[in-house]
DNA sequence: AAGAGAATAT
DNA sequence: GATATTCTCT
């Protein structure tokens, strides 16, 4: 069919970050007060930058991370179970997230879209199953309220501006828009599936204390490939090895999905990727 | 046994 | 209300 069938991954890939523009994330599987609780030198880079301890969260970058929210703390005195047991944060869904959650499960299909394979897709370090899982209800509750206010010939995309009976919508699912096809269910149509491409831009996944200091968290390279047990290829690639699929057509590719969000035709660029508190 | 999805809890 | 956790079913 179009070029944009076939190529359609690699447009979707072009609206991804490049490894450039990610955020710097340190590897680091340990966080940092746990390290020093353990006297453990920091594993990574001797980082010679001092993190900041401004409380200023996000607003450098356009940077896909996901922020986690400590609820509790773990004081010094529970500090000797593996990293593994520890209570992970809240997630919270920036746009960024949920934006990359969206995409995801429109290109896999509602028929592939399960929180596994959407994790997968997504390839966001720390993202959990459950994570998504959660998410992936809460997003279908809303796609089922909005199919059920937007039948009347909503004829587009925005069937958002129909009934003020989406207050959803100033909360999180507005922010990015919803594939037509997610409005109407699948019908006839033949499942299209794929299988899913390894993106290895790690989003940053910060974990903040309170309006405080945030952690990084651990980074998870899951590529979900199984078929890499080439012998001569013993360790292959680091993460900076950015295999980009024959989509060398065009170079000149810009982000613009999640920063034009709110960008007017004026080209002016109003950055709402986060509450700044402005408006 | 793993994982999806709904129900329930925090 | 948002996200996590538990439970049931496949």
């Amino acid at each position: 069919m179009r070029e944009e069938d076939s190529n359609w991954f690699a447009k979707w890939e072009e609206e991804f970050p490049k490894p450039e523009e990610l955020m710097p994330l340190s590897q680091t599987l340990i966080t940092p007060d746990l390290a020093i609780a353990f006297d453990i030198p920091n594993p990574t880079s001797p980082n010679p930058q001092n993190k900041q301890q401004t409380p200023l969260v996000q607003s450098s970058q356009p940077n896909s991370s996901a922020e986690f929210e400590s609820g509790e703390l773990n004081g010094p005195g529970c500090g000797d179970e593996p990293a593994r047991t520890l209570k992970r944060p809240r997630l919270v869904w920036t746009p960024q997230l949920h934006k990359r959650f969206v995409d995801s499960v429109a290109h896999l299909g509602i028929k592939n879209a399960v929180p596994k394979t959407i994790m997968q897709l997504m390839s966001v370090d720390g993202l959990t199953r459950e994570n998504v899982a959660s998410h992936l209800q809460k997003y279908r509750l809303y796609l089922k309220r909005m199919q059920g206010l937007s039948n009347s010939g909503s004829g587009g995309s925005n069937a958002q501006s129909l009934s003020g009976a989406d207050p959803a919508m100033d909360n999180l699912f507005a922010s990015s828009p919803v594939p037509a096809h997610f409005l109407h269910p699948a019908r006839g149509n033949s499942d299209q599936f794929m299988p899913f491409v390894p993106h290895h831009h790690h989003m940053g996944v910060v974990v903040g204390h309170h309006p405080h200091v945030q952690q990084q968290y651990r980074q998870f390279g899951s590529p979900g490939n199984g078929h890499f047990d080439h012998p001569f290829l013993s360790r292959q690639q680091s993460q900076q090895q950015v295999q980009r699929m024959g989509t060398s057509g065009h170079n000149g590719n810009y982000v613009e999905d999640v920063d034009s969000a709110a960008t007017g035709a004026n080209g002016r660029k109003v950055l709402t990727l986060f509450p700044t508190g402005d408006d």
